[in-house]
DNA sequence: AAGACGAAAGTGGTTGA
DNA sequence: TCAACAACTTTCGTCTT
C-alpha cells in the first residue's frame, strides 16, 4: 500500500544517523566542512554557515604540549540519554570466561553468578527504570523508522526522562509519550515532522499524540514556537525529487507571504505545500496538487486555497514561467 | 482521462462568556 | 462548561488541459 512512504524512506536512508544535509542549500555544493574548533558546519563552496550550535565534546582546558594533551584527555563514553542507565553501568558478560578466554574457577564462577544476579536486579530495580528501558527501545524503533538523526533522539530521550520525573506517563501509554517527545524534539531542532507522520509510525492516534504533546509543553514549561513552513521544504522537496532552485524559489515565496501577513493563522504544512506547488510551476518542474498534498499530509483543497491566496496577493503570474 | 476548480457540509480545536 | 468561530477536511459535480 504505502508506496510513497517507502520511496521516501529509501531516499532518506543514506543520511540516517548523520547530520541531514550534506549538500549546501545555497550553492548546491557537496563540500560541507566540519569546523570542530568553532563548532560550525560550513559550506566549502560559498562559505555559508549551515549550523553553529554544535556541542564541543572536547576538553575545556588548553594543552601546551602533546604530552599534556595526552595526560589530560577525557575518558569514558559520552553520556547517552537513549540508554536507560545513561551508559554508566558496568556490564557483566554471560559467559563463564575471563578476559583471556580461560574458564573460571568454581569459586570465582559462583561469585560472578551472584554479581550478575544483582546487576540485573539493580539495573531494572525500580518501576521507573523498567519504564525507561521499555520507552527507550520504543524510541529507537520509532526514530529509526522515521529516519531521525541521533542528536534529536537524544533530546527526545532527555524530554522523556523529565516527563517521567514529572509523573506525566502515569495513566498514559508509554508509546504515546515517546512519540510526543520525539515530535517535540524534532520541532525544537527545527526539523519538524508532520504530526500525522509520527502518529502513523507509532501505534498512537493523532489525537492522543497531540494531547500528550500539549501536556509535555505545559508540564515541562517549554516553549516551542510555531513551526515555520520553511523548515519542511527541504524534506518535502526531496520526497518530490525537486531541484534546489525550486527549493530556493519556495523559500522566497514563503518569506514574501509572511511579510504581507498571509501566513498568520494558517497551517504551516498547507503553506509549505502551496509554496512548493507555485514554485514547481514557475520553474517548470510541475507536480500535481495531489502529489504535493500527499507528502505534506494536507488535502488538495488546502493546497488549492493557499496557492490561490499566494498567487493573488503576491501578484504571481504562474503562466509567465519566469 | 487526469488534473484543477469551487461549493457545501462536516470535523476538531481554540476562545471567550 | 458551552456556544461561536476559523481553519481544515471530505465529498462531489463541473470545467480545463
Amino acid at each position: 500500500m504505502d508506496r510513497a512512504r517507502g520511496d521516501a524512506q529509501e531516499r532518506a536512508s543514506p543520511s540516517r544517523g548523520e547530520p541531514e544535509t550534506q549538500t549546501c542549500p545555497e550553492c548546491g555544493s557537496t563540500g560541507v566542512v566540519e569546523d570542530i574548533t568553532r563548532g560550525e558546519r560550513v559550506c566549502g563552496g560559498c562559505g555559508l554557515v549551515l549550523s553553529d550550535h554544535r556541542i564541543d565534546t572536547g576538553a575545556e582546558w588548553r594543552a601546551f604540549s602533546s604530552e599534556e594533551a595526552d595526560a589530560r584527555s577525557r575518558v569514558g563514553a559520552p553520556l547517552r540519554y537513549t540508554v536507560h542507565d545513561k551508559g554508566l553501568s558496568t556490564v557483566i558478560d554471560w559467559r563463564d570466561r575471563d578476559t583471556s578466554g580461560r574458564k573460571l574457577s568454581p569459586t570465582r564462577r559462583s561469585e560472578i553468578y551472584r554479581l550478575r544476579k544483582w546487576q540485573i536486579r539493580s539495573r531494572v530495580h525500580s518501576s521507573m527504570d523498567r519504564n525507561l528501558a521499555q520507552a527507550m527501545s520504543e524510541l529507537e524503533r520509532l526514530a529509526s523508522q522515521l529516519g531521525i538523526p541521533k542528536p534529536i533522539r537524544e533530546l527526545a530521550a532527555l524530554l522523556y526522562r523529565k516527563s517521567i520525573i514529572k509523573k506525566l506517563v502515569r495513566g498514559r501509554s508509554i508509546e504515546a509519550m515517546v512519540a510526543a517527545t520525539l515530535y517535540a524534539a524534532c520541532r525544537i531542532r527545527k526539523k519538524p515532522r508532520p504530526l500525522d507522520e509520527v502518529a502513523d509510525a507509532s501505534r498512537v492516534d493523532k489525537k492522543k499524540l497531540g494531547q500528550c504533546y500539549r501536556l509535555l509543553l505545559r508540564s515541562l514549561a517549554i516553549k516551542i514556537p510555531l513551526s515555520s513552513p520553511i523548515d519542511y521544504i527541504s524534506r518535502f522537496a526531496s520526497q518530490l525529487s525537486l531541484s534546489s532552485p525550486v527549493q530556493l524559489r519556495t523559500v522566497e515565496i514563503l518569506q514574501r507571504s509572511r511579510d504581507i501577513g498571509l501566513t498568520i493563522g494558517r497551517d504551516p504544512l498547507g503553506l509549505a505545500a502551496a509554496a512548493i506547488y507555485v514554485a514547481s510551476i514557475m520553474l517548470d518542474e510541475r507536480r500535481t496538487q495531489r502529489e504535493i498534498a500527499e507528502v505534506a499530509r494536507v488535502t488538495e483543497v488546502t493546497v488549492r486555497n493557499r496557492y490561490k491566496e499566494i498567487v493573488r496577493k503576491l501578484g504571481i503570474d504562474t503562466m509567465a514561467q519566469i
